[in-house]
DNA sequence: CTGTTAGCGCTTTCAA
DNA sequence: TTGAAAGCGCTAACAG
């Protein structure tokens, strides 16, 4: 790596001359600023981000961590973030915590060394269920700014990015009744989480609303991924069942196809919505109908709302928003 | 952030008492030590990385630079980069390329600057296509070593990470036959990358030496996404085909939902073999044998390597060995 | 218009 | 056993 110092040499002017000239100083002369550039030019000249960082106090990069990054959902936000953050000329160091409350705690811990000026995340599992929070609070353990998304706490006092699961539910489900369906199902691989928990409340609320009754037979939690296939066949086979809605990103592909294996048509005697987005929906045949959570749009907003915030030193530590993005219900061939 | 001048005055004794005490340096007293530690634990000290990698010129970071992080192969297998890496105590800063080189180009411009000891990175499409390496050689550009996986190229000397794509499609395509299948059909999605075309040659080889004829109608290439659907419908229909080996992610599981819906039995009528992994192969119903690209340990091996040459400055800019990946065949439902 | 200097946080000789 | 000082690459206040 060329330095500053080595330009100085060789053009035989001083380092802060060179400095000055690369950033374009009204101090120095247009010759000597052509000079230099040249010769940057040429020798291929970077500043060095560690020494830059350590100067100006900021690293112009932003820690991610996302308990799993093999989930379409979480993939695409991280889409979203790095295609915000690198517009804004900002790298993202991405950590994964696979659920775990350590590794949250880990990676927190590594990067608030002056790594990165602040953070985006959502929240493990293990996290949430103990509601051990402390690690995150910018009260005490982290300086830097977070923007929290998804999976979020209210014990965290901080920006937050989400969407409104339980209307997202509702409006899919009324969509359902509307279009003449009597028994609606449930399906949930994320019962545990608080989202899944607003997403259920949405489905009985639109039941409610519109005199249907409820019953928890209609309802399958699914614990193991490995015996998903197994209980939603037992499940769609055990009673009369003409809608299904699931609040996670793939039992509702699983149920189409299966559906389908069991001789069911699809929309025909049963409809499914699930949520997903354009890409997840070619997985199941028909293409399945989908509530789209703009995954992409919640990486671009917690980006540009943590950029803003680490810019605006003015607004610091106070006014902290929650911002509701909207999602929309995509009807495709299944319902 | 607590720094070591802080903690020093709050002692009353040198800044670098204090770095040596937190280094276990020999030359600091047990009794010294153990204040100056317990200090650095009540403030929560934690020593600056940019300070650090200035002064060391390292950054214990890698810098990762995929196509499309959409993809369950790529996200897998940085999933098994991010693992490995954090084992080993380093970061990975993520960058997308998207496919375009310019954005590749890009990523390595900004990431050259200090910012990372080394790459690790899969080539874009469109780089791949025209062949343009230069801004990846560590001889001009670049002076951090790079790992390449998957999508290589012989034009760039380095360490790589590939499997067998040939023998791998090879392996599926014999056992199809073996199993008496005869009019197999290949559906890829990759058929513009190298790897698409090696692939292709396992499948022709395979019919070749097992005296079957091959035929460019048994062959399907998919160019546009949303299209997919229609273009496998057509193909299942358009002729007798006893089985279909998938080149790629995605369209192994759309066959097999399609020939569902079309009325054949699968495996009975039709058996299909595509690459993926446990988790993708329950996108399908039932569940689609697969060929497994080991993609974590992929990611994995790929780190090590990279930080083994990072740390052994001694076979610096030599020995670059290609390292050949096994996979696997998981006969599953479909076959 | 250009150069000197101090300092960001840290490690590491070398001197006390 | 401890401390002073230099230096990693950079910027910016100040002096010339």
């Amino acid at each position: 790596m060329t330095t500053l110092k080595e330009l100085a040499k060789l053009l035989n002017v001083s380092i802060s001359t060179v400095s000055k000239a690369l950033n374009d100083s009204a101090d120095i002369g247009p010759e000597t600023k052509k000079r230099v550039r040249d010769a940057a030019e040429l020798y291929n000249y970077k500043p060095n981000k560690m020494a830059l960082g350590l100067k100006i106090n900021q690293t112009k990069t932003i820690g991610v961590i996302v308990p799993d990054i093999l989930n379409h959902f979480f993939a695409k936000v991280l889409f979203g973030i790095e295609k915000a953050a690198s517009e804004k000329s900002y790298d993202t160091i991405v950590c994964i915590s696979h659920e775990s409350y350590q590794n949250e705690q880990q990676s927190i811990n590594v990067l608030t060394n002056g790594r990165v000026d602040g953070f985006i995340m959502s929240l493990a599992t293990e996290t949430l269920e103990k509601n051990h929070v402390n690690h995150l609070k910018t009260s005490h353990s982290i300086k830097q700014p977070i923007v929290l998304f998804d999976r979020v706490s209210e014990k965290i006092n901080c920006d937050k990015v989400v969407i409104d699961d339980q209307q997202a539910i509702y409006n899919a489900t009324k969509y359902l009744i509307e279009s003449g369906r009597q028994k609606i199902a449930f399906v949930s691989d994320i019962a545990h989480l608080e989202i899944g928990g607003l997403r259920q409340e949405g489905y009985t609320k639109a039941l409610i609303e519109n005199g249907l009754p409820t019953n928890d037979q209609l309802i399958l939690t699914i614990d193991q991924k490995d015996e998903a296939h197994q209980d939603i066949k037992r499940f769609l086979l055990s009673q009369d069942i003409d809608a299904v809605i699931s609040a996670d990103n793939t039992s509702g592909i699983m149920c189409v196809n299966i559906a389908k294996d069991l001789g069911f048509k699809v929309p025909k005697d049963i409809a499914i919505i699930g949520f997903g987005d354009e890409e997840t929906s070619y997985l199941s045949f028909p293409q399945m109908s989908y509530i789209n959570q703009n995954a992409e749009d919640i990486g671009r907003e917690a980006t540009e709302l943590l950029i803003r915030r680490l810019e605006n030193k003015s607004e610091k530590a106070v006014n902290y928003k929650t911002i509701k993005m909207s999602t929309s219900l995509y009807p495709k061939a299944t319902t």
